[in-house]
DNA sequence: TACGGAATTA
DNA sequence: TAATTCCGTA
């Protein structure tokens, strides 16, 4: 709806916020909406819920005091996930992942069509242009769109192209069937001749090939605002995996740019989801092995919800049994819930930690082996180069207070937060980052927050994510 | 108006 | 698993 001019009056791209769109008429967007999905009683409260739930997934976050606005965040779409690559691409400097979007990562959702169901087989992708191997700049976005006329549906077909590349490459190595593929958020590049260009659109194509031209204007707090390393990516290649085409990664560059992952993650305290994780990927060497579960690895990995009341109860009633041990941490806040014990059993969880303590003295960000992996959403990533930190040794006590122990057993126990920091709920500092809300250490003090983690696959996702 | 827990649905 | 539905709270 916000790509097409007819309902303009209804939901529209803010002017001079990047991203943002203000819902003008949110019965009417929400009658529309269900009647998309065929839920005719759904209400802008029903809508507002599922948009709500988009916060935790990093995908959307409430723009404060403006009524109806979210605001869309782009480098959960696009960097974290989905390095954008451009094999081969001339130069030495590998394409950048757009931490934020620019004039090669020029995105568009695919049309939706209220009326036509079936326009939007594949909702929300989004398509790495980059991974054209010549793709520079002027080869993709509306400029390619112009090649393919005959095509009904360039973005499709990009896309399309784009995992055929993926599986094709993939089916070499016999690990990337992208059968399980996900395609989870994928914006195609390409825009339809009935989307009308609004500036304040993030997926306007730029009328100038080179110049995207829309992003000199604030974009989430969760985005990498520094331009430079923090914006940094480089291209691992669209399968660095796999064994017969393995991509050969500058281990310079890529040390470079997990830093700055890692900076941005901490940082911005974005979900450690958003670290990009690439499998069996040493800095250096480079492993070109890929677990089949690691197929997805590039795909846009959603929240699962909360934890629900009986998740939570059972944590709580693990908490007893497991009591907190808040060695490094002082007074344990009231109330706050944390992850069961590991069930990783003490080996794994002490190779583990000697691996996270080699990274410490490396200075590089941990290299994780396949089998972590697998048992491992994500992984708190380094902190960025921190003076002064007291090197850790949390042998003695791998289950640190931590919501998501169980997922990430190689977190680090001293990351360099202010211990009050450090007591907060990360979903409270990451909100009272973002909005330098008063309101969250009060609430905090008063137990308000309370989490878990234990999505319906056991990860410790919420806290975690938080 | 907004938030988020909880249960439910598809 | 992404909503949908309901609802208490702020």
């Amino acid at each position: 709806m916000l790509q097409k001019e007819e309902f303009r009056h209804v939901i529209a791209w803010q002017q001079g916020e990047y991203g943002e769109f203000v819902i003008k008429d949110p019965d009417e967007v929400a009658r529309l909406w269900g009647r998309r999905k065929c839920k005719p009683q759904m209400n802008y409260d029903k809508l507002s819920r599922a948009l709500r739930y988009y916060y935790n997934k990093r995908i959307l976050h409430k723009t404060k005091g403006k009524r109806f606005t979210y605001k869309f965040n782009f480098n959960k779409l696009v960097m974290p996930n989905y390095p954008f690559i451009n094999i081969r691409s001339s130069g030495v400097v590998p394409q950048s992942a757009p931490p934020v979007p620019t004039a090669s990562s020029r995105f568009h959702f695919p049309p939706l069509d209220a009326h036509s169901p079936t326009s939007d087989v594949q909702p929300g992708r989004f398509s790495a242009g980059s991974l054209t191997a010549s793709g520079q700049e002027s080869s993709n976005g509306a400029d390619r769109k112009a090649e393919l006329p005959e095509l009904e549906d360039g973005s499709a077909a990009d896309w399309r192209r784009g995992v055929d590349l993926l599986s094709s490459r993939s089916a070499v190595g016999g690990g990337l069937g992208h059968q399980k593929r996900k395609p989870d958020i994928m914006l195609p590049l390409f825009t339809r001749p009935g989307m009308y260009p609004d500036p304040h659109s993030p997926f306007a194509v730029s009328p100038l090939p080179g110049r995207g031209g829309v992003l000199n204007v604030p974009i989430s707090p969760a985005l990498s605002l520094t331009p430079t390393i923090f914006s940094y990516s480089p291209s691992p290649g669209l399968s660095p995996f796999t064994s017969s085409s393995c991509f050969s990664f500058n281990p310079e560059e890529m040390k470079h740019y997990l830093h700055s992952q890692a900076c941005s993650v901490f940082n911005y305290h974005l979900s450690p989801r958003t670290f990009p994780r690439y499998p069996g990927l040493m800095v250096p060497p480079l492993q070109c092995q890929m677990h089949p579960e690691e197929s997805a690895q590039f795909s846009i990995k959603l929240q699962p919800p909360p934890a629900g009341r009986k998740n939570r109860e059972r944590v709580e009633s693990s908490e007893e049994s497991a009591p907190v041990t808040a060695t490094t941490v002082a007074p344990v806040p009231p109330r706050i819930k944390v992850e069961p014990a590991s069930d990783k059993d003490p080996e794994s969880l002490r190779q583990l930690v000697r691996e996270e303590e080699r990274s410490h003295e490396e200075g590089t960000v941990p290299s994780r082996t396949i089998e972590e992996e697998k048992g491992t959403v994500f992984a708190r990533p380094a902190a960025p180069v921190w003076p002064s930190v007291p090197a850790s040794t949390p042998s003695e006590e791998p289950l640190e207070v931590t919501e998501d122990s169980e997922d990430r057993p190689g977190k680090e126990p001293n990351a360099p937060e202010k211990k009050e920091d450090a007591l907060m709920p990360p979903k409270l500092r990451l909100k009272r980052r973002w909005n330098d809300d008063p309101e969250a250490r009060e609430l905090s003090k008063n137990g308000k927050f309370l989490w878990s983690g234990s999505g319906p696959r056991g990860l410790a996702t919420a806290a975690a994510d938080a």
